[in-house]
DNA sequence: CCGTTTCCTTGATTTATGTTAAAGCCTTTA
DNA sequence: TAAAGGCTTTAACATAAATCAAGGAAACGG
């Protein structure tokens, strides 16, 4: 699992929300605490209901964080990206995992310590600043994902996906071709919608001429003229 | 709306999750940039897209945060009781709000200036590991809230929402009497259904024994059975 | 006390979305 | 190249929940 630290944290932690703006001591602390982590495609990296002993910091590939219910439905809660961290919330109630992680391909993580990350908001006040930001950008995303569920339909919930998805160029772009960098099965898990119902809207918006869809790629002609679609 | 500061604010304060432990000196700090604030019934206290300036700390009486779509229809994301704070995540992000808050009751606040909260933030460490605490606790009621409605039925969630209204006595009690504190409207929204759908599912529990309705209380002669109800 | 408004219920109907089942289509790998 | 397995689509059908419409019941202001 653990191996000889990689030497540029340094460079790599100034770019992350969480931790940019840390001086040398303070990166060399943590990363010198922290465990480096690989899980392949299909790893659990725990389970819900796991105690949480610390949180993650994805470097390279992608985690899916889902809950399952008591009939075995799956419901992805959130695609962690790299560069995201994820379980700080948990750690800090002392609750055990209320969702299981799973790695969706190849990824190497870092693993910080409770403790680790106790000491250091012990010592630096920004770092405790930038944790409640990020939690707070969390916490913000998340009601925006309930206002999603609660209050557009499954299109709209798919089309705001596409258009979040679009890679961002000079705004006077107004077409472009989207890579799906996830299984349409977990997208629609996501949206809180099954892949039948996902494929069929992906077919309808294609006969209405906003997309055209090919495998995982997916044109958009007219960017513009997606997002004003309306019912 | 502002009015000489309650001399109990120590006492009240020494109750707060997110306030408890601190010095009597920096409760004084606190309450003395604070504002407090009357809201009737009815009144907003913000709206969506307004500017965020503080954070508001509800001392008594019931305000409900919410999202309006774009047809018009509501959405009740969170109702907030005396000795919640609320707008906290939003402060720290420096964006407006997301939602708006209405008083659903006559109700009493303090309005907590961002420049106080940060000041604070940075003199005292552990202010910062309780507001942190606090919005953990924040986003795993939402994440909870999220698997609840992708994963549950609406009967579920009712059944839900009514079990965590039981008022917690003794575990040996196994019958009680529900008093709704506000509206089946209101409820509705909170669980995402139609106030006609919620009257249906009370209708249809009431006959199967489960509970009784007579107005707003709700008696429950059987908890455990309440509990274990499936589908 | 009565009228008025708000809240709540009920029934008929429609709609969005889930379910089940089957088959097609890509990759991977042997 | 064929077999295997995971994705994805399609279609027929089932169902939970929304909508529409109307009437009661409770609270409220005069």
């Amino acid at each position: 699992m653990s191996q000889k630290p990689n030497p540029d944290y340094e460079t790599l932690f100034a770019t992350l929300p969480l931790f940019n703006g840390l001086s040398a001591a303070e990166i060399a602390r943590i990363t010198r605490g922290a465990r480096e982590v690989r899980a392949g495609k299909g790893e659990i990296l725990f389970n819900k209901g796991d105690e949480c002993n610390g949180l993650h910091l994805l470097i390279a590939g992608q985690i899916k964080l889902a809950v399952i219910s008591p009939q075995g439905h799956e419901k992805v809660v959130e695609i962690i990206r790299p560069h995201q961290t994820f379980g700080e919330a948990i750690m800090f109630m002392e609750r055990p995992y209320v969702v299981s992680a799973q790695a969706l391909a190849d990824s190497f993580l870092l693993f910080i310590p409770k403790s680790i990350v106790f000491d250091e908001l012990a010592r630096d006040p920004m770092l405790a600043r930038r944790m409640i930001a990020g939690l707070s950008m969390r916490l913000h995303r998340l009601v925006s994902d309930v206002e999603d569920y609660s209050l557009h339909s499954g299109k709209k919930r798919l089309i705001g996906y596409l258009l979040r998805e679009i890679p961002d160029t000079g705004d006077g772009v107004n077409a472009c071709t989207i890579k799906l960098s996830i299984s349409k099965n977990t997208i629609a898990s996501r949206l809180n919608m099954t892949q039948e119902h996902l494929s069929r809207i992906l077919h309808e918006l294609a006969a209405n001429g906003l997309i055209a869809v090919h495998g995982r790629e997916i044109d958009v002609p007219d960017i513009r003229r997606l997002r004003q679609y309306e019912d």
